[in-house]
DNA sequence: TTTTGTGATATTGTCTGACAATCAGACAAA
DNA sequence: TTTGTCTGATTGTCAGACAATATCACAAAA
């Protein structure tokens, strides 16, 4: 795991066009720009106020982590996404995050592996206590203790940008009134099989723990997708 | 699967980005430009003929796509991989292409099920007939079929990018001097049990399978690796 | 000799304005 | 109704500029 950098100092106020990019993101998935949405580049540098130049590069990075298209002379456009590739986008995930727990019981250290735990605990108890607030962070935390404890950059960066893809519809998942009621308390038992596979070391199990439990979520989600709306296509 | 367009023409000539991109990812994966190799813009516009403006969006593609590092007001480098996060490279490729598999056995029509399986009886039959050559073409056809024959656009580019980025060692792979002899027959073998595994639309045997094969593959190759020379961190 | 300032240089970060290429839609003509 | 043509909107690409920052050599100081 990456040595902890002694004394680093917060600098960097981020350079411009990062700035420019993560506020589109987040605008893309917060659903300010709805799928389907024509972004023409004057409209965006005058309501930004970023020249052409950067603001085209910023949108080249938006295209490859897939949250827009880009028509050739016909500019950007937020991608619409069918249900298939929802699906496919969280069948990805699973797996992928399947192959971090792999790599997590193999590779991960020790205080690393105790940080995990703790995470698990955490998550567990805070949903025995009826706080689903406290679990969902405490859950989060461990994941995030999973995916960085596996090592690997690529893995990291690519579930990355695959989180930030699926997170409008994750919010549904969460929020929804029609959401089933064992839910939580599955996802809890979830977490404590992948916890207690990986305290054994056991990469197989991890794995298959982990990918089980992500496709189960996924499940839920897709159900209460279909039973909801679809999201609209909006004005193009 | 796609539905084929009737009569469509060749148009695009490329706009002009993306044959910079290419040009710059085809000399990165053919070592003309090496891992570790700085890269300014100033140099690049002019082998190139290109302007910055240009140039700089190809940059933050390759960047995306893993391809190089951009370091703040440092400029690019050709990025460098550790052992360790090839083989995590080569880990992915081999959850994804497995589930690529699944996702085929579920959703492929019969004609495409019948391409593949035409694939891969071509690639035995070549490699029984020692044709080393044709042998890798089936292959080839055979793994992309299956990949766009998942359906999903998310997963076929993520396994393109990941190809790219590996290419470079796969070359080694197939003509290193201390290839293990037996390895060509277990490819073939693995081949065959993928297929048979799809032709029964039997998902979960085709994506442990195709797994399987990948993992063995990139063993095979990791040994190679460990005994060859590490590439050069050349000139920076 | 080793450390510490200091400045020159190279390079990226960002902006501006320009023009060509291409597409979408309107409107006229057949 | 179909086809041709024009016009405006938008992207594609370029050149040049200046500021911000890192690098490196070299001088000054300890």
């Amino acid at each position: 795991m990456p040595d902890k950098p002694f004394l680093e100092i917060a600098k960097r106020a981020a350079p411009l066009r990062q700035q420019v990019e993560n506020v589109l993101r987040e605008a893309i998935v917060d659903g300010q720009l709805q799928p389907g949405q024509r972004l023409t580049e004057r409209e965006l540098t005058d309501r930004m106020g970023v020249s052409r130049t950067l603001l085209r590069e910023a949108l080249r990075h938006l295209e490859s982590e897939g949250l827009i298209t880009v028509i050739a002379n016909r500019g950007a456009v937020v991608r619409e996404l069918t249900t298939a590739e929802v699906q496919a986008l969280y069948d990805i995930r699973a797996v992928l995050e399947g192959l971090a727990a792999r790599l997590f019981a193999l590779h991960a250290d020790e205080p690393t592996l105790k940080l995990a735990g703790k995470a698990a605990a955490d998550s567990i108890a805070a949903y025995k206590a009826a706080d689903p607030q406290q679990a969902l962070e405490a859950k989060n935390r461990f994941y995030a203790i999973l995916v960085t404890g596996a090592g690997s950059e690529s893995l990291s960066s690519m579930l990355a940008t695959l989180h930030t893809r699926i997170r409008q519809w994750r919010a549904i998942g969460m929020t929804h009134p029609r959401r089933s009621p064992g839910r939580a308390q599955e996802a809890t038992g979830g977490l404590s099989a992948i916890w207690s596979a990986l305290r054994k070391r056991d990469a197989a199990a991890a794995e298959s723990a982990t990918r089980d439990e992500a496709r189960r979520g996924a499940a839920e989600l897709m159900r209460l997708l279909a039973a909801a709306p679809a999201r609209s296509a909006a004005r193009r």
